[in-house]
DNA sequence: ATGAAAGCGCTAACAT
DNA sequence: ATGTTAGCGCTTTCAT
């Protein structure tokens, strides 16, 4: 592990000079620079990121936190972050709140605090106002992926409009009979989004005045499985079975599609299915869904911190961007048939 | 942002014995002790994790490099290691390589020797020699999970067995026509494990006496879609049907139970599907499975950790530590009957 | 454009 | 058991 110095005595030039010559800050003729860099690749050396962080209070680190690791959105999302990051120079370190409150407790009174991060990214956490002012405090910018937060610079997406659009592509197909499979409000760690989507399908119903009928709404826990078990509910109901199942996520979706074909109902003749998402399977199963793109919010995200981390443009209060939903016809979906059973 | 000497002079003592009390090293009577960790939690004072890693050469903070980010495997692996990493106080810095060779080379050249992590943990990474020289030389553990590595500890599920297991299992369900689909030798980024899965599958079959079929070796691309595909091959054959299949994933396992249910074969009336995982849709599709448990394989790989962080016990060389599975027996396999179609 | 030197905030060796 | 102090390896004024 050589150090500055080693690199600067082989260039024969000061440790300054190193210093201004590999991070470009300062003035160094070319021809020094060269030199600079030629002895550094020679030694190997690598900056010390403790050291540099003493000395100048950044550490080229940013902290993402999230709130489960094992979902397809969440790798997607810090797969994007991750590659924009370290096209920057920066590391990511992660944080996983799966664990329980205790766990987020620590992360953001220790861990978070102790000068590790430069900055910090919350993919769909609600923040506490004390959580943001704790970050704020020490002047850590801070970009809230996934839902407004006041005080933060936040992309997200319009969960009400998005199942509006979903909801409509169901209602232009002739479909009236519109379920909805969603989230349990229970667990809304996240902002609301069961209950934002819902409320778009609501109000695309209510729009072209289809009645909402509450046992077309159909809760469950966001998974594939629990979409499962709640459409076979929905879909055995022998007299008011829907036509069309809107689902608020894809997984969801590929779940309902399953719970279909085990009661022997082909899709989309007999049922049209819509999902949200775009998740990797949703080719696989030819789902008609609203895409997200999560690797693009998580790019999205450490631009706009790179922006927040050089302070002449650094935005506060809160900002929001809107991120991009495309809707994406596939085979799961189609115009319904009155004549159909 | 107290520091340090804010602490010291409210509980009216020296810096040394603030960093004594508060990091447990060195002896501090238990009242001072006390008076320090008042005070340091008055002030809201958290250790300048860059301050402290110079002065120790220690970061508490790890690198966990993975060749994906968007496999349940990983992020599983990743769960097990993160949740035990924080209930040792460190950080992890996550490195995903996905995105191809430069980044690789990037990571292992730049990243991870800037001083950020006091030790790597490499998952399912084949580490050339000159990757695994270039940490150890700087004195940084290694240990990888995956497959054996020269010079490093390593925890290992044996593949061949894992993979004789689970044919043995349909040998002894009297299944003689058992195919497997494996994953591509293409892109073996990883340690072999589609060769070893297949080594495992023929020994089984040649310590029985059954001739190994080539036609009944479908090789894809380790996802639920390629497996999907290549078992409508295997068993859209109208001679050669195999009664059996075995899958080097669950992922793959559930491709094929798809196929089959999609060209009309019950499973696992007219054909037993077993996979490798335990996944968290294994339950789900009713799935007979060998368990490998990855959120225990990154809880055992920071145990490891830990123990070559402290120099005393650092054992060198290579060492292997074998992983656990377990034959988990569901729905998707039963006896072989002579008489079905 | 380059060099000298004073920190950055903590830890650990050495004293007491 | 506690205090004093010399670094840890950089960056960044301030000179030149």
């Amino acid at each position: 592990m050589p150090g500055i110095d080693e690199v600067a005595q082989l260039a024969g030039v000061s440790t300054a000079t190193v210093s201004r010559a590999l991070s470009g800050r300062g003035h160094v003729s070319p021809a020094t620079k060269e030199r600079v860099a030629a002895a550094a690749s020679e030694l190997g050396y690598v900056v010390s990121s403790s050291a540099s962080g003493l000395a100048t209070g950044r550490t080229r680190n940013v902290g993402v936190v999230i709130p489960f690791l094992n979902r397809w959105f969440y790798g997607a999302v810090i797969e994007g972050a991750q590659r924009r990051l370290l096209s920057h120079g920066y590391d990511l370190t992660l944080y996983n709140l799966s664990g329980g409150g205790d766990e987020r407790r620590s992360v953001f009174e220790h861990f978070l605090l102790r000068k590790r991060v430069d900055a910090v990214i919350a993919i769909n956490l609600e923040l506490t106002p004390d959580e943001v002012t704790r970050l704020l405090d020490i002047d850590k910018p801070v970009v809230g992926v996934g839902g407004p937060l006041t005080g933060v610079r936040t992309l997200s997406i319009d969960d009400v409009e998005v199942s509006r659009l979903a909801t409509e592509h169901l209602v232009s197909l002739g479909h009236r009979r519109i379920a909805h499979i969603g989230g349990d409000v229970e667990d809304e760690r996240d902002f609301h989004v069961p209950t934002n989507r819902r409320e778009g399908y609501e109000a695309a119903l209510e729009a072209v005045g289809i009645p909402v009928d509450p046992t077309l709404y159909a809760p469950c826990d966001f998974t594939l499985q629990g979409a499962y078990h709640a459409a076979k509910q929905l879909l055995g109901s022998p007299r008011n079975r829907p036509t069309a199942v809107f689902a608020a996520s894809d997984e969801m979706a590929i779940g309902t599609i399953l719970a279909a074909r085990d009661m022997g109902l082909r899709v989309p003749d007999d049922l049209s299915v819509i999902g949200i998402d775009d998740h990797e399977l949703a080719e696989f199963f030819g789902l008609t869904t609203v895409a997200q793109f999560p690797e693009l919010q998580g790019e999205l995200a450490v631009e706009i911190l790179m922006d927040q981390l050089h302070p002449e443009n650094r935005a506060h209060g809160s900002l929001n961007t809107p991120l991009p939903y495309e809707l994406v016809v596939r085979g799961s979906t189609a115009r319904h048939d009155p004549r159909a059973r």
